[in-house]
DNA sequence: GTAAATTCGGACCGATCGGTCCAAAACCCG
DNA sequence: CGGGTTTTGGACCGATCGGTCCGAATTTAC
């Protein structure tokens, strides 16, 4: 099979011959990244992904090839964004265990009614199955423990990974368990314990 | 549709007329706990449950009425048998605190490979979605954090509920952590902050 | 204007989905 | 044995699944 080649271009955004698209690739990836999130993987079905990102099929299979295609590309930017924002909330702290504890709390009240957290909701689902997206949500979940123990300790790193590591834990426990429809009260104390954690 | 009621006799397993089943209800119930733990719910199909139960589809429909009855009958099941086996951890510890520790250790510790811990799968696949399973996994997740608490103050649990609180998060942090990839350090790390926490 | 290149809309596909139904089988009681 | 009662195997169902394909539309390059 090797004069079927790829049919379909997208690579340069720049100019070239042929119809343009009519989508914006990012648009489409952050609601379809809002239907997986919501729905999960194998309760996302194609219909769904397409009308929430307003892009036919054939725009879909050859923009994305496949439905895993666009989990891979909606975590990719899950991870991005997510990233950033953490960054930014550690940035923004009055110092740096104030930020790590904002990352942590953000983690924490992940609205629930949207899906939570779309990358532990991935790992949940489907990281166990596919190493392709269980490597990106490795890398992302060490990136995030990256950016704690930075704010933990801005000198040495590596001396605070042990407690990024718990307090990420910890974070993904009180979301997870809010999402099981336990009380505020749970993360809260969660949250609580993660200040002890950082002043220990 | 009031003439056409429920067919399907089920409830006494002593005697009476008809044809006995020629299955066990409870390990039926435990082979699709396990597809479903591993496959998740949508990703589960009838065809691999009632291949793993070993049961005929019109067994699989008589006994548990659709596939929705068969996860709330697994997610019974394995809340059953896990709050038992940490019950039976607690008591087995030298103390209290040893006690606590081991039931978060063995949550931390579930095998990827099977799936990981149910309750925290299901609760990330459909509790936002269907309230009579976040209400189980509400419950479930409760008994855990209070088969916690008594081990860490037997005399006034309700004054360990916060702890038990952050140690069952940290327990469910540091599994989805592991389902993600990240290597056991991370997990270590997580279980040497509950110890922190326990001691605090 | 015309040819080449690319995307778009939607018909179409086989497979599988969860679920229904019925006749035969297997049991209990008399 | 025979009538009543239940379970079992499997054929069958419409709907939906993810995915393919092609002609029409829309653009650039000449």
């Amino acid at each position: 099979m090797d004069w079927i080649a790829f049919i379909c271009f997208a690579p340069e955004d720049g100019a070239g011959p042929g119809r343009p698209r009519g989508f914006d690739r990012d648009a489409a990836v952050a609601a379809m990244l809002d239907v997986f999130r919501a729905r999960g993987y194998e309760g996302a079905s194609l219909a769904e992904l397409i009308a929430a990102a307003g892009l036919s099929k054939s725009s879909f299979y050859c923009c994305f090839g496949n439905k895993r295609g666009a989990l891979i590309a909606a975590v990719e930017a899950y991870s991005a964004a997510s990233l950033d924002a953490a960054k930014a909330l550690a940035a923004a702290a009055p110092d740096g265990r104030a930020g790590a504890l904002a990352v942590i709390r953000r983690m924490a009240r992940a609205p629930v009614e949207k899906g939570g957290c779309f990358a532990i909701n991935a790992a949940s689902e489907i990281a166990a199955e596919d190493p392709e997206i269980a490597a990106a949500l490795k890398a992302h979940f060490a990136a995030l423990e990256q950016v704690v123990a930075m704010a933990l300790n801005p000198a040495d790193p590596d001396a605070a990974a042990e407690r990024a590591s718990a307090l990420t834990a910890l974070g993904i426990g009180a979301l997870t368990l809010r999402k099981a429809g336990a009380g505020d009260g749970a993360a809260e104390a969660a949250l609580a314990a993660a200040q002890t954690l950082i002043d220990s």
